[in-house]
DNA sequence: ACATTAAATTCGA
DNA sequence: TCGAATTTAATGT
C-alpha cells in the first residue's frame, strides 16, 4: 500500500522490530479517524484488529439494552487494545467507543500474528503487555474491595498513567467527570467530590472538561497507606 | 435534584 | 459572515 504512516514512530514495540517487519506494518496499518461517542469497534463483532491510540482517548465498556452501561478501562494516547480477542480468533467481548474525538491505528489481525509468529521483541512486548494488564485488573478490584470512594477516583486517573502500558499519556486529562464516573462505577456528583478533595490536597487541579495532574506520585498512593 | 455556566447551534442582519 | 440568542451539555452544591 502507499501509506506511510510516520505515527507508528512514537511506539517503542514498533521501533524495537527489524526493517521487514516495519514496513509491512506501514504498508497494512491503518490510520482512522473515530468522532466522539463513536463505536471502533462492537461487542460480538469478529476481532479484525489490534487498536493503538494515535491521539485521543477510547474506553472499553459494555451496554446493556436500555443504554446503562460499565466500563472497564480507558485507554489514553500511546495505549494500546484489543490483543486479547485477536490472539483468541474469537468474537469481541466488549464494545471499544471514542470518548472524545480520536485518531487510532489498526493493524489488521493476521499482521498481528504473523508478527506473533515471527518477532521475538515483539513478543516481548505483548506478554508485558498482558501480564500489565492482568496486573492493572487486579488493582481495579483490590480498589474497589478496600479503598473510599475518594482514593478509587484518585486511582483512576493514575492508571491512566501507566508508564508502560500508555506511555505518552499528557498530564492534562481532557476527561469529562462524567467519563470518570463511568470508569469507577461512581456517580458524577461523588466524583466531583472527590476531585474537588483531590483539588485542595494539591495533587491535581479542575479545568473545564480536563484534569491536570500535579502530583502523580502523591495520587497513586493517595489512601493506599492502610493496606 | 436543582442552579449555574460553558459550549454548540441557530437565526437574523 | 459575524454575533446575538437559544438550546444543549457539563459542572457545582
Amino acid at each position: 500500500m502507499e501509506h506511510d504512516l510516520p505515527e507508528l514512530d512514537s511506539h517503542d514495540w514498533f521501533l524495537a522490530l527489524d526493517a521487514g517487519h516495519q514496513a509491512l506494518l506501514r504498508a497494512g496499518s491503518e490510520l482512522r479517524q473515530f468522532e466522539a461517542g463513536a463505536y471502533v469497534t462492537r461487542r460480538g463483532e469478529p476481532s479484525q484488529h489490534w487498536i493503538g491510540v494515535h491521539a485521543g482517548l477510547i474506553k472499553l465498556a459494555v451496554y446493556n439494552a436500555d443504554g446503562r452501561g460499565a466500563t472497564f478501562s480507558g485507554v489514553p494516547a500511546g495505549g494500546w487494545c484489543g490483543e486479547g480477542s485477536v490472539l483468541k480468533r474469537e468474537l469481541r467481548r466488549y464494545d471499544v467507543v471514542a470518548v472524545r474525538a480520536s485518531s487510532l491505528l489498526l493493524v489488521p489481525a493476521e499482521l498481528f500474528h504473523r508478527l506473533l509468529a515471527e518477532s521475538l521483541s515483539f513478543n516481548a512486548y505483548v506478554i508485558r503487555q498482558l501480564n500489565e494488564r492482568m496486573g492493572q485488573f487486579i488493582a481495579t478490584i483490590q480498589n474497589q474491595r478496600l479503598l473510599d470512594v475518594d482514593a478509587q477516583v484518585a486511582q483512576a486517573i493514575a492508571q491512566l498513567f501507566h508508564p508502560m502500558l500508555y506511555p505518552r499519556t499528557s498530564s492534562v486529562l481532557a476527561l469529562s467527570q462524567e467519563e470518570i464516573g463511568m470508569l469507577t462505577g461512581i456517580s458524577r456528583q461523588r466524583v466531583n467530590l472527590a476531585l474537588g478533595r483531590l483539588a485542595e490536597l494539591g495533587l491535581i487541579s479542575i479545568a473545564w472538561q480536563a484534569i491536570r495532574v500535579v502530583d502523580l506520585d502523591g495520587l497513586r498512593h493517595y489512601g493506599v497507606a492502610s493496606l
